[in-house]
DNA sequence: TAAACTAAGTTACGAAATGTAAGTTAAAAA
DNA sequence: TTTTTAACTTACATTTCGTAACTTAGTTTA
C-alpha cells in the first residue's frame, strides 16, 4: 500500500539544512573562516539565534569553532570538511535562483 | 566596511527552500505527481500545514494544482518545470547526505 | 582609581509559527 | 436516511523566533 518512504539520511540532512537560518550561514562560510560578528552582520540574523544555530551546526560537524586568545576573545567559525561538502548542493540553488527565481513584485 | 552582502536571489531561494517542510514536498513530489492524501502520507506531515505550504509552492509557480472532478474531488499536484528545475539541488543534497549523514547515535 | 569599551554570547519576554485533533462540505454508496 | 470519502479548515496548546537588554573580563581612557 505504501509507497517508499523517504531516505533517513535524506530527510536528516534536509532537518539540518531546513533548520532556518543554517543554509545561509554555510553559504556565507564558504567564503572562508569568520568571526561571529562578521557573520551576524553579513546575514543579519539575530544574536540568539546565531549563538543556537552555530552551536546546532559544530554538533553536526558541519562547522568548527576556534577561540582566538585575544582581549576580548575572538571566535572564529569555518566549515569543516563535511561543511565545505555541501558547496555543490548550494552552488546548485545558487544557480536554480538565478534562472528562476525574481524578486519584483 | 561591509564586505559583500548575499544576493537577494539566493536569499529567497532559500526563504522559500527552508521553509519548513517544502524542500521534503518538492522531493517527494520528484517522483511524480500526486494527490493530497498520497503526499500527506509519505511525508508525515500535518494536513493544516501541508495544505498551507502547498498553497505557497503554488504561488512561487514551483508547483501546479490540478482538480479531478470525481466524488468526492481529488485534487493532484505536480512540479512546475520551475520546480522540476531544482532537481539538481536536491540530487546534490541527495549526495551528500549519503556520504556525510548518518543516523545513528 | 574608576568609568567606558569590546566580543561573544545569554536572558527575559512578547509575537509568530507549528502540531494535534476535531470539524466541514458535497455527492454518492449502503 | 445514514455513512463514507477527499481535501481541506478551525481552534487551541506548544514551540520557536525576534528584540532588546544584560553579562563577563581584560584594557584602554579619563
Amino acid at each position: 500500500m505504501d509507497q517508499q518512504k523517504i531516505c533517513p539520511r535524506f530527510e536528516k540532512a534536509l532537518k539540518i539544512l531546513n533548520h532556518s537560518w543554517n543554509t545561509l550561514l554555510i553559504y556565507q562560510l564558504l567564503e572562508g573562516p569568520q568571526r561571529y560578528s562578521t557573520i551576524k552582520n553579513q546575514v543579519g540574523i539575530s544574536s540568539r539565534v546565531l549563538a543556537e544555530r552555530l552551536k546546532e551546526l559544530e554538533i553536526e560537524n558541519i562547522v568548527n569553532r576556534t577561540v582566538i586568545p585575544s582581549t576580548p576573545v575572538m571566535i572564529e567559525y569555518e566549515l569543516t570538511e563535511k561543511g565545505h561538502a555541501l558547496a555543490p548542493a548550494l552552488k546548485a540553488i545558487e544557480q536554480w535562483s538565478s534562472t528562476w527565481v525574481n524578486i519584483e513584485e
